[in-house]
DNA sequence: GTTGTGACATTAT
DNA sequence: CATAATGCCACAA
């Protein structure tokens, strides 16, 4: 007997869930990733269906999920826009330009042989 | 059943 | 950088 409908879907939602709130904090992923670690590749779209839906009692940490690139979707100087990027700033990340500045190569290599180390 | 839209992504131009 | 096309899943009209 195959599940009846919106049971898929629901189940769909909630491995979302579960990934998302699996996010560490000051680590950020995108809604690809998102989708591609809940069993769902291709289905970044779902993913923001899922934290839309997705219910306030979870506090899933949201804001760690960016668009491709580390942008954050949100039109700039939205409300949500503002929230996520304070969320964000407050781990301990970098925002610049509505985009999450992710540590590259070069700058770890300078921070970790940087001081004479 | 088709069309349009959405907290998106990827690839090509 | 911007645009267009295609893919994906779900929902509303």
């Amino acid at each position: 007997m195959r599940p009846k409908p919106g049971e898929a879907a629901r189940a769909r939602l909630e491995a979302i869930w579960r990934v998302v709130a699996r996010l560490p904090e000051g680590s950020v992923s995108t809604y690809g990733g998102v989708a591609a670690s809940a069993g769902l590749p291709r289905a970044a779209r779902l993913v923001g269906r899922a934290l839309r839906e997705a219910p306030k009692s979870l506090g899933l940490p949201w804001h760690r999920v960016l668009g491709a690139g580390g942008r954050i979707v949100f039109p700039a100087g939205s409300r949500n826009f503002r929230e996520q990027r304070r969320r964000l700033l407050a781990e301990g990340l970098t925002v610049v330009r509505g985009r999450v500045q992710l540590p590259r190569a070069r700058d770890l290599d300078a921070l970790l042989w940087g001081s004479d180390g």
